[in-house]
RNA sequence: AGAGAGUUGGCGGAGUGGUCGAACGCGGCGGUCUUGAAAACCGUUGUACCGCGAGGUACCGGGGGUUCGAAUCCCUCACUCUCUGCCA
């Protein structure tokens, strides 16, 4: 979330950026942040006051019992018993705007970085760039969703048996195929420095809220209902969670860790043709790479997760596009994002396979996560991820555009670790 | 899952109702000494909120209660450890 001081002291911004995002009331969050904080601390100094009376009494008493002198402290006694209740009274206030600030902040997104486009929707996003020449297939090319049946390598009836729409089981070479991909994207991540790590799948509330999953989105998400425990959408939410309630060193940053995850979304959206096969799922394959890093280079850390990510698929020999998403279709924590897409032939339309994001200090501000700069005050971090990269559209466009009569040839980078060289 | 023990500052570890934000040790930082380093010695060393400042307030696993006053007593939840049970 947004920092109260940062709202406060920059009203104008605030709202200019809002209003890009596409909020209509962004004048009438501002003001109702800034009253309740003014109301907050108005609140907060008359309790410490309060408290500070009442400490001082205690103290006399204390003072006075040791001395013997107990018809004199039973006198002031009588005098706490205002204090005591004045001091219920202003907590309650006091937490009561707390709640309602809290509130307020939770519903205000981030506010989107200068280079953003302006726009409502996907249309409106800005295309960096395009990389690759589209392929032309023969007129005989099938959708994935015909290929992997004709090979049998991914089989939706038996996932949908055993648990439902949305959970495919791969086998054999579609199988082997994911491994694949799963190996030598964790092997790019470690050579560009990353950490590798293995997080658990399962998340608490704490954590859904460090990272902006909670409140108002567990829609999104599978939850253990008894245990209070959500699914992880997304590597995202456990790999930056590892740094809540923590205070860095500048010199330990930047933080670079990288992880191979499944990720479990509910996305009770749109169905239809554009979300057959491997297009949309509800639980699929994913290396995420997450940075923790210092304000003044995190634009600088985006720049290198897109170009990681890019690296990528032009070793995949997949043709993909940049774009930056405009205000309207920015994540609603992110500052500024890319998305990477892949073209898939047979379908004729681009895929999502990455999105990588700035989201300055807007989870750093959830989940404390600071570190100590040269004066040795407490500086709020930034942190930043992104896909390198979703398996289930890769798998769709290599399949895809990789199709001829003799089966599907696989990228050479890849054959080291598939094992072949084509599936038929 | 059952029984028991525990949870204090970066770490270890005192503290069982009254200047306790918390002894002491280690670590960190600054300094003295030294050509430099080590050792020794001296000083310093949690976070947040309010306040221009002096200063004040809160926090001893989380929440609640008793009391003029709680790290210390009570209730509750979570977690950790040991033994037993089960198990990849």
């Amino acid at each position: 979330m947004l920092a109260v001081a940062t709202i406060a002291n920059n009203p104008e911004a605030t709202v200019r950026g809002l209003t890009k995002r596409g909020l209509t009331d962004a004048q009438y969050l501002v003001n109702q942040v800034v009253a309740l904080n003014q109301s907050r601390k108005e609140t907060q100094t008359q309790l410490d006051e309060t408290l500070a009376e009442s400490n001082n009494l205690s103290r006399q008493i204390g003072q006075l019992m040791k001395e013997g002198k107990r018809k004199e402290a039973e006198a002031i006694k009588v005098k706490t018993a205002d204090l005591k209740n004045s001091s219920k009274t202003l907590t309650e206030t006091l937490r009561g705007y707390e709640e309602q600030l809290q509130k307020t902040l939770y519903n205000i997104p981030n506010l989107p970085h200068e280079s953003v486009p302006e726009g409502k929707r996907a249309e409106d996003n800005e295309i960096v760039l395009e990389h690759g020449r589209l392929p032309t297939l023969p007129d005989e090319a099938i959708p994935h969703w015909e290929l992997i049946e004709k090979y049998d390598i991914v089989d939706f009836a038996l996932g949908n048996k055993i648990s439902g729409a949305g959970f495919p089981v791969y086998k054999g070479k579609g199988a082997r195929l994911q491994r694949a991909l799963v190996n030598f994207f964790l092997d790019k991540a470690r050579e560009a420095g990353y950490l590798e790590v293995q997080p658990p799948l399962l998340i608490n509330e704490d954590s859904g809220y460090g990272t902006g999953q909670l409140p108002d989105k567990e829609g999104q998400m599978y939850e253990i209902v008894d245990q209070k425990l959500f699914l992880i959408p997304t590597a995202e939410v456990p790999i930056t969670n590892l740094y809540r309630d923590v205070i860095l060193r500048e010199a330990d940053l930047p933080l670079k860790n990288a992880g191979y995850t499944p990720c479990f979304r509910r996305e009770a959206g749109s169905w239809g043709a554009h979300v057959r096969g491997l297009n949309r799922l509800h639980q699929f394959d994913k290396v995420e790479i997450v940075q923790i890093s210092h304000p003044d280079q995190s634009y600088k850390a985006l720049e290198g997760m897109l170009l990681h990510a890019r690296q990528i698929l032009e070793q995949l020999e997949l043709p993909y596009r940049v774009l930056r998403l405009c205000a309207g279709d920015l994540g609603f924590t992110a500052a500024l994002t890319y998305d990477l897409e892949v073209y898939s032939a047979a379908q004729q339309k681009w895929l999502e396979v990455s999105s990588v994001s700035n989201f300055e200090t807007y989870q750093a501000n959830r989940l404390k996560l600071r570190y100590k700069d040269g004066n040795n005050k407490t500086q709020m971090l930034h942190t930043l991820n992104g896909s390198a990269l979703a398996l289930p559209r890769i798998v769709a466009a290599i399949l895809e555009n990789n199709q001829s009569a003799d089966g599907v040839k696989m990228p050479e980078v890849l054959i080291p670790y598939t094992g072949f060289d084509v599936i038929n």
